[in-house]
DNA sequence: TTGAAAGCGCTAACAC
DNA sequence: GTGTTAGCGCTTTCAA
């Protein structure tokens, strides 16, 4: 196999020295119009394609971003992924991507193995990381920018939605709707801390109007539609009187009502179904469900321009974003996502 | 900020040559257990990280291994991802991921930044790269591995189905079901070649059989669960007679069983609805339709491991994986998926 | 088992 | 505008 032509070799067959090429394949510093023609139809003669790594080793920085997400079962992460995709569009960056499955040792291996690539950033799901991972990304000497939720204190930049808001206005939302008799199914709790949040901001808003959950449902395992479905069944077996379920998320709330068509009840007359996302697909349901539409792709892109912009050391903003709440037979607003910086 | 530890620094503090220390971190050559130990507290002490930007700068690699995929947006290719995550763990690799969004210019480029960090190898998704793309791969100088199609002819690895069989194998199935006037609703097949030879397959199998497709409605948009239900609709305004539709995936099987449940249609009794991939949705919807299981996490997992476990300038096996079809009504069989190697 | 020397391929910094 | 010098932090190679 031929060596991989080097810069060495492009500048040779050019005629000029290493930094007169180097200059002119980047774009940097002055170099002549006649000196830059020779290089890059020798670049071109040689197939010569450059080296990230010595770039890097010299330049004291890469081109790489770190981004750590709890699961990828999940499409909502995926299309956080795809928004970093389409923010770094242009920017040259390119995603270096790692799944925690929702474990903190797991994701401090991963942030541990990121940083020894001294990455130009690093992008992180949630606030609620230990105080050593919170100490390793203090330390880190890159930007990071922790996604998804707002409710808590960033390490640094911060791009995402208040939770706990969000659990409340669904709450606020359903009461207002005429919801009375009012349930709760969920999963993967003790792990997913902003399905918590909401359940916690949930909870708070019915007090806040003198009533409270009835009874409840939960699964130690990761959300998916099969377990909203089983969960609501036996729910439903306890509690034929509820008027609405809130599930920790529209994969739950979807399988919730597959049970309910299986079982032939009336959605949403005799019980409403609240999720949280607002998935593509809840749009096309045969029957209307509540559910937050959530700006995951915004932010995504969102996160990944602020490491594309931030200079080195400067500290970064947090973005907090507004979800939608939609209520069935309720044409959703195209309304445009709200933002505001602070 | 205090300038990170080098080796160097952990060399002196130990009291030996920054080789020793080296190979006591690396656990390379022989290093005597007191060595060993010296290096390790004070690589301890230090907080010593490593630079793998130098390491690979020395070493001529990388644990980088890059990861092309067309979309995100549509659940299976994330689920790609996570088997590509698990079946680099423990083996060191980290992975670089593109979109292309179906752009084979994109994919190109993609590539070629890949290629310019010397990745351990690559995985690319299908085998239907224009020959630049092709030649560009083949001279890369890393393990490629190609995924989730095997009608064709791999540059290198390869692991994935025949889409040109499953789509023959579900019109056989079909047919043995019963059916006779059979629809097709489609999306994206100019780009996603790999749903155009299902179709090839499924239009060839009803041909032998002596029959042919009815009708059918295509976008030249990305699937998804709307455009699904409304070409169904319009599928079915013109032949309300069809009693079977074969869709693209089953992101459009889903929609259109959506559209018959608002229209009050008998599914599977009147219409059966055909998909393709299994996603996890499809076994707790409340009426049952066909589909293709297809092993995507098993894809991303061999292909991850065949590039852990390539030597370098080895060229790697064609592993074809064998997809499970599923008629409605029919309780699932938990046969292992099979596999074999070529 | 250990160490010294010599780079890996590139760019920052400074001269010319 | 262009070239020279000196590394970036590590590992390879070879000698001790």
């Amino acid at each position: 196999m031929p060596r991989k032509p080097t810069l060495a070799q492009v500048a040779a067959l050019a005629g000029v020295s290493k930094m007169t090429a180097s200059r002119a394949l980047r774009d940097a510093g002055d170099v002549s119009a006649s000196a830059r023609d020779k290089v890059q139809a020798a670049a071109q003669t040689l197939g010569y394609v450059g080296d990230r790594v010595a770039t890097a080793l010299s330049a004291k920085t890469t081109n790489l971003i770190g981004v750590v997400v709890p699961s990828l079962s999940n499409i909502v992460f995926a299309q956080v992924l795809a928004g970093i995709s389409d923010g770094i569009a242009d920017s040259g960056l390119q995603p270096v991507f790692g799944i925690t499955g929702y474990d903190s040792d797991t994701e401090a291996a991963l942030l541990r193995d990121m940083l020894s690539w001294r990455p130009a950033g690093l992008i992180v799901t949630g606030l609620d990381q230990p105080d050593a991972t919170r100490a390793l990304l203090r330390q880190a000497g890159v930007p990071v920018v922790q996604i998804m939720d707002i409710d808590g204190d960033p390490v640094d930049g911060c791009v995402g939605i208040s939770h706990d808001a969000a659990g409340a206005d669904m709450a606020r939302a359903l009461l207002a709707a005429g919801r009375r008799r009012i349930g709760y199914v969920g999963a993967h709790l003790a792990h997913d801390t902003r399905a918590a949040k909401r359940l916690a901001g949930f909870r708070a808003a019915l007090a806040d109007a003198g009533t409270a959950l009835v009874a409840s449902r939960l699964t130690g395992a990761p959300s998916s539609v099969a377990s909203g479905r089983d969960l609501t069944a036996t729910l439903l077996s306890h509690h034929p009187d509820l008027d609405c379920i809130y599930y920790s998320n529209d994969d739950m709330a979807i399988g919730g009502l597959f049970h309910c068509q299986s079982a032939g009840l009336d959605v949403p007359g005799q019980l409403m179904i609240a999720g949280f996302n607002g998935l593509d697909l809840v749009e096309s349901l045969p029957v209307g469900i509540a559910t937050t539409v959530t700006p995951r792709h915004e932010i995504g892109r969102r996160a990944a321009q602020m490491i594309a912009a931030a200079a080195p050391a400067v500290s970064l903003a947090r973005v907090s974003l507004t979800p939608r709440i939609v209520l069935p037979g309720q044409t959703p607003r195209n309304r445009p996502l709200g933002g505001t910086r602070s």
